[in-house]
DNA sequence: CCATGAATTGATAGTAACTCTCAAAATGTA
DNA sequence: TACATTTTGAGAGTTACTATCAATTCATGG
């Protein structure tokens, strides 16, 4: 009864299908070179039926939802530690955990969304969203208001310090890990950005 | 020979002009019920003449330019500053001395920013300019690389914690002027993100 | 296994942002 | 005034996206 029946597995189907196609093509013909048509004929639907399962042409590569992970991973989290090195950790372990064969869709996005205007525009909304959900995850767990201004400082210092290092990792390719870059960056946040 | 002609200008008129109008019927009708169109015929312009000013509809309202002022700002601070702390006096100064009914136009705009997807995600592109500029000066200002780990890190954490900060700002609709929000955020970072 | 209802899809038409191109107008200069 | 250059307007075309409705596919009770 709670297993998914075949229209809840063909729509999960159907919605992977048009994000691999449209990455696919993207990567061979560039973004803007690739339409909504092309993509819809590649996963054998019509154009229609991409806009139900994507708002936007820009959403089919934005679409995140690491946030879960994020957040669940936070909770459990010892709650002697220091918010920052909380955050921190969970952050490292989050990306850690990630296998390998979603590390390069994930690098392959992550590249289209610093490259690509029209994507790159399009992440603001995501980053305001996880950091909404960090700070609240963090008020939480300090027992203080979400609209404090400590708590939305750190989460937005965290957030502000990632950006550079999403940067890095595609800049050398994938080269190191991302958990690996992600903690170097967060470490010397911690450490009271010395300079 | 080095003051404007009547071309340039004209040309900054009309670009004002464009603004103006645009904002106005944002406020009027909203953003997306207002066409380019209308905004053309209010400036009294072509629909064309509007793309050869603002390359989208949205850089209309994003357009914003104070980048400048923050560099030359932060090239003026005293060399002994430790960088968080000159970064801070330099948003607070540079947020202060922006003159009041421009103080109001920036709200207007930060409000659109934060409200409107549209044009919320296209503050990335914003974001990640100025942070590639702060970047650069502060790397110059310490004799340091401007890919350095450090800098982007400390620049990235600043432009983080500045997010929350216009998220208030407009929330409590410019109550308190954004050069104490701002410094308030930095001074938090200073400290070390304390909670 | 079939009939009925609900969810999903496709086809079509339409809007509006944006691009390209070229001729007309405005401006700067000799 | 004559000429070169820049700016503008007009028009046609592309494409993302919306709205609507009929056709199809799936779930379920008898």
């Amino acid at each position: 009864m709670n297993s998914p029946g075949l229209r809840e597995r063909k729509k999960a189907r159907t919605r992977r299908t048009i994000q691999e196609q449209a990455l696919r093509l993207f990567a061979e013909q560039g973004y803007d070179a690739t339409t909504i048509e092309q993509i819809a004929e590649a996963a054998e639907i019509s154009p229609s039926t991409i806009f139900r399962y994507f708002a936007t042409k820009e959403d089919i590569v934005v679409q995140d939802d690491y946030d879960p992970l994020l957040i669940s991973m936070l909770a459990e989290q010892p709650k002697d530690k220091p918010p920052l090195r909380a955050l921190r950790d969970t952050f490292r372990e989050s990306m850690a955990m990630i296998p390998a064969d979603e590390q390069r869709e994930l690098l392959a996005r992550a590249r289209l969304q610093l490259t690509i205007p029209a994507i790159r525009a399009r992440v603001t909304q995501n980053m305001m969203d996880t950091l909404g959900l960090l700070a609240e995850a963090i008020a939480k767990r300090e027992g203080r208001d979400p609209a404090d201004l400590a708590v939305q400082t750190l989460t937005g210092a965290v957030v502000g310090a990632l950006i550079p290092t999403l940067q890095r990792w595609v800049q050398e390719d994938g080269a190191r890990p991302l958990a690996e870059l992600v903690d170097e960056a967060l470490a010397l946040l911690e450490a009271g950005l010395p300079i």
